[in-house]
DNA sequence: TGAACATATGAACAGTTCCTCAGATAAGCA
DNA sequence: TGCTTATCTGAGGAACTGTTCATATGTTCA
């Protein structure tokens, strides 16, 4: 674990990097967030909330997912305040509650169709 | 699988969100990126990366990794061309080379204090 | 009230992830 | 050449993830 805690090699930008990095909560509950983008499920669930609220019903129809599925990614969804519920008599009604992974979610598909360079391995997409 | 797949609420809001949906394939190389920012670990090698190339070994003493679990994370990394590698004599540094990533990086990280709505299972932090 | 329906939940299992350990490679130097 | 250093790599295992299946909750309507 410390074979290398001693052999910096550029030790000052070490110690500026080491100012300037996020604490290790901050770098936990980001890469949290990133975790919960990075289901292509989950994914797909938020970015069809991206419109207006739908209900656990088509948002299984829109994504292919079993309803159960669908309601266990909203579940975890919901726990994290990315998503908020809306009851309606016996349906419920998601939407997109959090503006910051909105603007994630903007972002990145923003680069759709420019990630080939991403992704080396394949290639039969002209 | 199917239990709900005739069983649209709003099939028109429906019919336009599965318009505008990216391709599963889309979202499954947007989702990939998030997957790889996703460990705490790894998202500390980017973030030290930030500023500019860094050698492993800086690398693991900044993030606290050991030298062999920074390398496998690097290793993960180049391999999706996130980062590039440059070697110098014995040692390798690597570098951020993807724009689309420090673009996701910068977003999230301006939020980093601001996430707290994100997870209400801590409160600590006044 | 009871049947049908929309959603939620728990358990369990398969697949994946990420670490450590041990050893391999490769470069610099006496 | 042989020793040391910096990084890489494969194997193995513990922990986590996401699905399905079965069942529970709660709502509407006859």
């Amino acid at each position: 674990m410390d074979a290398c805690t001693a052999r910096l090699v550029d030790a000052d930008r070490v110690a500026a990097v080491r100012e300037r990095m996020p604490s290790g909560e901050d770098l936990t509950d980001t890469a949290d967030v990133f975790g919960l983008l990075s289901d292509p499920n989950r994914l797909g669930l938020l970015v069809a909330l991206l419109d207006g609220e739908l209900c656990v019903c088509d948002l299984a129809a829109v994504s292919g997912l079993s309803e159960s599925a669908a309601s266990h990614a909203l579940r975890l969804l919901r726990a994290h305040r990315i998503v908020s519920a809306r009851r309606a008599g016996r349906m419920t009604y998601y939407r997109l509650d959090d503006p910051h992974v909105r603007m994630l979610l903007d972002v990145a598909l923003a680069h759709t169709g420019h990630t080939e360079a991403l992704h080396p391995e394949r290639g039969e997409n002209t």
